[in-house]
DNA sequence: CGTCCTCAGTTTATACTGAGGACGGTGCCATAAT
């Protein structure tokens, strides 16, 4: 398909008159069938990609997206131009509304299908969305596969298999934040093949980094506080919990701040009306929890504070994000505490339900033709989260394999009781990585050099120049640590204990680096040179 | 793992202190009760 045909295609149908070189990559990626993980900022046209290429395939597009606020955005995105017709189903809307929807999707009427991956968990959805033989499998904020599909969303990890029973169409995985480790998860979990991985640019120059060590929670709130209502235009609060976003909402309205709270806790109407009001700037601040921003698209969003470390950069990042899409200046400000990593600690420690492993392995293993996940939870009396999970542990130790819907024992696997271990063995591997990131997020709240260079490394970007626009940079800390310590960023090492790993940041005195099998890992950089642990592959 | 809340105990102030326990984040979907 020549370049010429897509731009022609997109100027057409969308009225775009420029793409990307990214965006072609992708699309000529997906067109020659190949898998694509594309991770683009918020704004840069990932949506594009899908959207263009759809059309020049032979069949219909299907889009997963996490929230129906979001399928309705990209629906309504879709009508605003000359594009081709677009269906969503969902919870959301009538029976009659989804029965339309999936009538014009299998009669070839829509060319875009938008729906969550719970709604593919259905065995008749799928059934339905097999007769249309859509041509192009898209999954939308696909960073969700790996956030949400191991524990929260088990759905997500299921997506594999719908792939393999529409006879693995090209599958194009979009998200806008995805450090390393995550964008194998994604490809690993839809079982891609062989993806090609398209990554633009993740700096956002105009964005001021910064960071304040609070002693206490009572110095926090006050420093919080203080900043928030020192700044002028519209700004995000984000808190760890839903009291906290009460609590700081209030204490913003003292002080005289248009703010208000929002989380997941609160009734729809309200987080409604919260949001409409923040994008019409009826209110300049929203304390919120991290349930607040997918598909949030305000472009002058001002500044964002923390009022305490996430339990990743990764979601750090994707916060941040949300300041000064327009390109002009924003601060970001990240109010830290060594104790925020006792609520990520507790978020990640859920102890692994052995007898429910084991219970789940010995289900499947009475029934020698196979057995859907819907009457495994019936039939054990579960709910259907709880199989879906237990299933995805047991096929992640490859005890289960999921083949036309049916989840079968593997023949020479071990026996349910043995099972539990090789299972929890792969729990404690998830731990010890999500754990390290904890620790690595914390290592940038007290990085004592560039702010930006040691976020771009954690993405596997390298910042030559430190950036001029950090906290650190502003008080001329030392920048080139990393090639004093001869270890720069992206340089791969293998480690004695640890195996290979990549250097993600380097200082003066510790870097930084990342185990392929153990995670994140800081090590002083005087252990390294004294014992050679440490060497350059 | 840390914080906040409650409550008992000590105290005689309507207030401190410590112990113990609850609670903590993301959304889809289906189903039941108004």
């Amino acid at each position: 398909m020549s370049e010429s045909e897509l731009r022609r295609t997109a100027a057409e149908a969308f009225g775009w008159t420029e793409l990307r070189a990214e965006q072609l990559a992708g699309m000529q990626h997906l067109l020659r069938g190949r898998d694509t993980v594309v991770v683009m900022p918020t704004g840069a046209g990932k949506s594009a990609i899908y959207q263009v290429t759809a059309m020049l395939l032979d069949g219909p597009t299907v889009v997963v997206s996490p929230l129906i606020a979001l399928q309705r955005d990209q629906v309504a995105g879709l009508r605003a131009n000359d594009a081709p017709p677009a269906a969503a189903v969902n919870s959301a809307q009538p029976a009659q509304d989804n029965e339309a929807s999936w009538q014009s999707f299998t009669d070839a009427d829509a060319e875009y299908l938008f729906l969550s991956p719970e709604q593919l968990a259905k065995e008749e959805a799928l059934d339905r969305l097999e007769r249309a033989k859509p041509s192009l499998f898209v999954v939308d904020e696909a960073h969700c596969v790996s956030a949400w599909g191991h524990d929260f969303r088990p759905d997500y990890l299921r997506l594999r298999h719908v792939v393999e029973r529409l006879g693995h169409p090209p599958v194009l995985a979009l998200t806008a934040t995805a450090s390393g480790p995550v964008r194998t998860d994604i490809a690993e979990h839809l079982g891609m093949r062989d993806p090609a991985v398209i990554v633009a640019g993740f700096d956002r120059p105009n964005l001021h980094l910064a960071a304040r060590f609070c002693a206490d929670e009572a110095t926090r709130t006050d420093a919080v506080i203080d900043w928030v209502a020192q700044r002028q235009g519209s700004g995000l609060v984000y808190v760890p919990t839903r009291k906290d976003a009460e609590r700081y909402a209030d204490a913003l309205a003292g002080r005289g701040v248009s703010a208000a709270a929002f989380h997941a806790g609160m009734r729809a109407a309200d987080r409604r009306r919260v949001q409409d009001e923040f994008m019409s700037g009826g209110i300049d601040v929203v304390a919120a929890t991290s349930a607040f921003g997918m598909g949030i698209d305000k472009p002058d969003v001002r500044f964002v504070a923390h009022a305490a470390m996430p339990g990743s950069l990764d979601a750090y990042y994707q916060e941040i994000g949300r300041a000064g899409r327009d390109g002009a200046a924003a601060e970001v400000m990240l109010f830290h505490r060594a104790e925020d990593r006792g609520l990520h600690r507790f978020l990640t420690g859920g102890g692994l339900d052995r007898a429910g492993v084991r219970q789940v392995a010995a289900a499947v293993r009475r029934r020698r033709s196979g057995v859907r996940i819907g009457e495994l939870a019936e039939s054990l009396g579960l709910s259907r989260r709880k199989v879906t999970n237990l299933v995805n542990l047991l096929e992640g130790a490859a005890v289960v394999r999921t083949a036309e819907d049916r989840v079968r024992y593997v023949a020479d696997a071990p026996s349910p009781a043995r099972a539990v271990s090789a299972v929890e063995q792969d729990v404690e591997r998830r731990r010890r990585r999500d754990r390290s990131r904890i620790e690595v997020a914390h290592g940038y709240a007290e990085a004592r050099s560039c702010r930006r260079r040691f976020l771009l490394g954690y993405f596997g970007e390298r910042l030559d120049e430190p950036c001029g626009n950090c906290d650190a940079c502003d008080e001329g800390l030392p920048a080139e640590a990393a090639e004093q310590a001869g270890h720069p960023p992206n340089t791969v090492v293998r480690h004695e204990k640890w195996g290979r790993g990549t250097v993600v940041h380097a200082e003066t005195d510790r870097l930084v680096v990342l185990f392929d099998d153990v995670g994140y890992k800081t090590l002083s950089l005087a252990a390294v040179r004294d014992n050679g642990a440490l060497v350059p592959l």
